[in-house]
DNA sequence: TCTGGGGTCCTCATTCCG
DNA sequence: TCTGCGGAATGAGGACCC
């Protein structure tokens, strides 16, 4: 492990209820909870002021809805998060060629790569003004942590949430780490963290304690050796700018299992075409199909198989997961299914072909009898529709106010964009009942007025996110300076009025 | 109104091959 | 020829992360 505390990581605050917060004037200061709205949605983010009332991510909507009745409830809109997160990416590259974007809102950066800092002082130096660019680009708070490994730097900008930076000196690691829970560690989830609890091990020091055989035992070999490590404050894994893709995958969770085997047939035909347009779009191809079915207890099983060269074909995508499905029993419902294709190996046309028509030749027979899916193509039921819904937010949304594909009725996302001609950009703050609320404000704008209309109103439609900063003045619209109405935190009246 | 979606990595069992 | 053994590939499942 290097000396000097020349890791970076950036870690954005609450990120897309920030984002949501710095769009919305009227949300400023509010409970804001970004997620799922179905009735199997659980939350993506919380907005601070949500917090307080205990709601955190991964929570299922529905307690988050008991925690804080009151709070905004809104829609991902993963568009403008990427567009927001490609600029802060952009500001760290400025910083270094080293840098790992993790997700949306985190990445590391190595900042002695590219000799932009050296030791404490420098590194410090190289934080605020990330801060103060990250914040004059985009009016959106990011916290810091500065260390000398990875490990640490995820640490040390965890506890300098929110809107801060913590530099973790080399030298007082296991200080700092001895006494926090073994939870602290990267890879130590619930299960884990249990098993180590029912050993009498809790803290990170205690880890360090048990020796490496021991955690060996406990855990396996890999697991083991790596937290020993960790709780050692050993961890030498280097910054990687470009990660290879492993698998693509996709899966629907539907709001009402599905109990009629032929329309989990023709759901799992859909999922293998959404996926193969996402292998496609990403330029590859893959040799494991993988089927995956939750059932209504919410068992999990996959089902996978190898084909003998790597395909995007749809047709052998389909063919592949139809047969996977054969072999699994879905009596009793099942809540979600998903294909994903792993395996991967970059386009080449000439083995695309070959093996398409190698499969279709192979199974000719056997074809005939599992062919009934693609049959009822571009047929999306009342159910369908619904799970389409759901099914969203995994970063291929149709426009807001735009008709979902077989949908006769337009759908207004809360929190997505909109425009009327009458009364310009605006917000859709809920729909229901044959009607829809947007609030009229943008994010320059004092918190705007809102206004009902019908649901087919023909001066209604969908919008494209406006920038949150605007071009030219640099004037942060972030949540600093925010008009705060409500006295208490988030017992002010409902900012999202529903139905 | 219990529990999303898209990933990665690891372990363990089985099978095939030499 | 029979048997054992050690990979490598494959398939299933679990844990974890954001």
């Amino acid at each position: 492990m290097r000396n000097a505390p020349t890791i970076l990581h950036l870690d954005m605050d609450a990120f897309y209820a920030s984002v949501e917060q710095a769009s919305k004037p009227s949300l400023r200061g509010k409970a804001v909870i970004v997620g799922g709205l179905g009735p199997r949605g659980v939350v993506a983010t919380a907005s601070y002021e949500a917090r307080v009332f205990g709601v955190h991510s991964a929570m299922p909507m529905g307690q988050a809805r008991r925690l804080a009745p009151n709070a905004a409830y809104l829609v991902p809109r993963f568009g403008i998060y990427r567009e927001i997160s490609d600029q802060v990416m952009g500001l760290l590259r400025e910083l270094s060629p080293l840098v790992e974007p993790l997700s949306l809102d985190e990445a590391f950066v190595d900042l002695e790569a590219a000799g932009k800092a050296w030791d404490g002082a420098s590194a410090r130096l190289v934080g605020t003004k990330l801060r103060a660019d990250i914040r004059r680009a985009t009016g959106l708070a990011g916290s810091v942590g500065l260390a000398a490994s990875k490990m640490l730097a995820k640490i040390a900008s965890e506890q300098a949430k929110p809107d801060g930076m913590v530099l973790i000196e080399p030298g007082t690691e296991r200080a700092l780490l001895g006494p926090m829970s073994v939870r602290t560690l990267p890879g130590v989830g619930p299960a884990t963290g249990d098993h180590l609890r029912r050993a009498g091990i809790l803290t990170v020091e205690e880890i360090a304690e048990a020796g490496e055989d021991e955690l060996v035992r406990l855990l396996g070999k890999a697991h083991g050796h790596a937290l020993y490590a960790m709780a050692l404050a050993h961890d030498d894994r280097p910054v990687v700018a470009e990660r290879e893709t492993k698998s693509v995958s996709v899966e629907d969770t539907y709001d009402v299992d599905i109990h009629d085997r032929i329309r989990v047939g023709m759901e799992v035909q859909r999922l293998a075409e959404r996926c193969v347009r996402r292998l496609r779009e990403a330029g590859l191809s893959g040799r494991t199909i993988v089927l995956k079915v939750r059932r209504y207890d919410f068992s999990t099983l996959t089902r996978s198989e190898t084909l003998r060269g790597p395909t995007d074909d749809p047709g052998v995508v389909r063919e592949a997961a139809a047969r996977l499905l054969e072999s699994v029993d879905t009596t009793g419902g099942v809540r979600l299914l998903g294909v994903g294709v792993s395996g991967l190996a970059d386009y080449t046309q000439e083995d695309l072909f070959a093996q398409a028509a190698g499969e279709r030749a192979e199974r000719s027979e056997v074809g005939d009898r599992e062919q009934r899916g693609p049959g009822g193509d571009g047929e999306v039921g009342g159910v369908a529709g619904v799970a389409e819904q759901s099914g969203r937010g995994g970063g291929e949304e149709p426009g807001v106010g735009l008709p979902a594909e077989g949908a006769s009725e337009r759908r207004w996302l809360a929190g997505h964009d909109v425009r009327h001609a009458e009364y310009g950009p605006g917000w859709v703050q809920g729909s229901g009942l044959g009607r829809v609320t947007v609030r009229f404000e943008t994010p320059g704008s004092e918190p705007g007025r809102v206004r009902t209309f019908r649901v087919d109103d023909p001066g209604l439609e969908g919008a494209e996110p406006l920038p949150l900063v605007e071009l030219g003045d640099g004037k942060g619209a972030g949540m600093g300076g925010a008009d705060v109405t409500d006295g208490a935190l988030g017992v002010g009246e409902s900012p999202v009025v529903p139905g």
